[in-house]
DNA sequence: CCCCTTTGTTACCGTCTGGTAACCATGTGT
DNA sequence: ACACATGGTTACCAGACGGTAACAAAGGGG
């Protein structure tokens, strides 16, 4: 049905094509024959350019866990305060969501969290993400472990909103998102009294 | 090997080992087997009992999720103002939360949002507690989906510092972790300033 | 024009899993 | 002691799925 393609052209295809049934069925709802058969090809051509299904998976979360943090890094490095690095955070992460929804599902709403390499990829975006807030944190009399847990509370709440965002269709752009969902954020982080 | 017991036994038994062995391995890497042989009985007495793995399933979604409403409803319907009411909030969920782990992992942490009818039992506890919030944001200017928006928001927080609680096995009990949280939450939303 | 690499297909295997049919065991009321 | 409802088991089926071997077709360089 469709074209030959060089291994070059084929491969990100496939990637895409996956990442996208991934997305709408989840891991294991999804066969690699519906991955091929989505991609015009048959399910041998898709072992040729990846090991397993595992692999297929995981080198998605890793290649959008990556993107993610890759993202969100560069926006809070380039702002000049802490209130400007939480709204440019928070932009940079709903920018990427809308950008790359399929990368989103897969990250977050998916099977991801029962499995330990699975886990790991989205351990890796959270805890970054957490890590620079609770650098933001600068309550007296509060031990690094709960900034830290204060910190992934602001990380749960872009997870959420985003969930709620895309789900019911908000007519919003991420800019303006950002600028809400900052203000709740930042109003809470430093609103804390010492203890 | 295990003794026979009475139907009106057997399926509360059956029903908790289910959740415990779903909630470790999730629904799809959890055969029916799995679960027979971890209530130490053989799969057809589970297929007396269920019609069905996803409907073996899906009753515990409703009953933890029940349950979770339930708890939450009654702490904030008791609570003083709104300030209180948070706490409260934030208290009743983290304590279901430590005597429901199996409850929390299979509602929050599954393949849960991957299914219609799954991810509808989710929702009915996140959409509840998100409107009771909802309705504590008195801030002039913002639209009711904003304000929802705001509540997801909080309910993330909930979500994901139990997730990090959990897996790191922090040394706080329900209480302080509440706390802590409300005092995060309570200032992120007081703090909102007017449109 | 032919060979050889690259790309793709057909056909298959072994295994696992949800679900069921048919059969045994146990104990209680008469 | 016996019948009968209840609880439990063995053995199986049909389908799906991950993965692979063996083979076909395309196409470019000598």
């Amino acid at each position: 049905m469709s074209a030959r393609l060089p291994a070059a052209e084929r491969r990100p295809q496939l990637l895409d094509v996956a990442l996208e049934v991934f997305s709408r069925t989840g891991f294991h709802e999804t066969s690699m024959n519906d991955i091929a058969e989505a991609a015009g090809v048959t399910k041998p051509v898709l072992y040729q350019h990846f090991p397993s299904k595992r692999a297929l998976f995981l080198e998605l979360l890793r290649e959008m866990g990556g993107r993610l943090r890759e993202d969100v890094g560069k926006a809070t490095a380039g702002a000049a305060g802490p209130r400007q690095q939480v709204e440019a955070g928070f932009e940079a992460y709903f920018r990427w969501v809308t950008e790359n929804r399929g990368g989103f599902q897969v990250l977050f709403a998916g099977d991801t969290r029962r499995d330990r390499e699975f886990l790991a990829e989205v351990l890796k975006v959270e805890t970054d993400i957490a890590d620079a807030i609770a650098e933001l944190i600068v309550v007296d009399g509060l031990s690094p472990e709960r900034r830290r847990l204060l910190a992934y509370g602001i990380v749960g709440i872009s997870e959420v909103t985003s969930r709620h965002w895309l789900a019911d269709d908000l007519d919003l752009g991420p800019t303006e998102l950002a600028a809400q969902v900052a203000e709740l954020a930042w109003a809470g982080l430093r609103g804390l009294r010492p203890a």
